[in-house]
DNA sequence: ACTATGTATCGTATTTTTCCGATGAGTCTT
DNA sequence: AAGACTCATCGGAAAAATACGATACATAGT
């Protein structure tokens, strides 16, 4: 994952609303949920949420998908793992013995 | 790791230059740098580098400790642990299965 | 075709972030 | 004690993010 990237993704989700969107959407793989009920989780108006949506869509965190006529969006778990191994890298290159204990406590999910 | 925390750590390393002063400051565990070779590396003033040093300290990803007259700055990898692990549990609670491949690739390092 | 629905986008006001220079508070050297 | 050094903090200007209502656009149902 490139440095731009990983900045696009850690600036998207270090807002609550988005966050909490996209928390959201990870529960609801593979499924998904569409924008209106999103909308309703979030509190926010309509138009309000929608740029924190294209804030996560242009981070490549949330992918939509038309049906009908609602949007269906999902979490797309890649770009999370995609970042995951940018944070990791930061300590794990060069220095593999700072990240064993890291990996002990993801193990246990 | 509390939300909050975890929104502060996001916001902290969504900047360019927080994000490459923090890698930095991994690389160079656990010696650590002083605040004049950061400001330094980052190109900046003092004064701007200065505030966004303190926003990483106010997020928990740095810690700075006294000495003579400079101060040395130090990555708090547990911050990061903290981090990644609550990133991790987004997918990992309830969908171990989406989880199983992230750790296969953080392994690697 | 017409109306209702779901969502994006535009315009804009408010707030927050970001940056800088200047100043101040400690610390070392001489 | 005086001067040089390291860093934090203050004040303010410029830029960006955030929120909203209004509007536009596509689709579904009648």
């Amino acid at each position: 994952m490139k440095t731009d990237t990983a900045l696009a993704a850690l600036a998207a989700l270090s807002h609550p609303t988005r966050l909490e969107a996209f928390r959201l959407l990870v529960q609801h793989e593979p499924e998904g949920l569409s924008t209106g009920q999103l909308v309703d989780a979030s509190g926010l108006t309509q138009s309000t949420f929608s740029t924190h949506l294209a804030v996560l869509a242009k981070a490549g965190l949330v992918k939509s998908e038309k049906r009908g006529r609602q949007f269906i969006q999902r979490a797309e778990i890649d770009a999370l793992k995609g970042l995951m191994l940018f944070l990791a890298k930061d300590c794990c290159q060069g220095r593999p013995e700072l990240c064993e204990p890291l990996l002990a406590e993801l193990a246990c999910c």
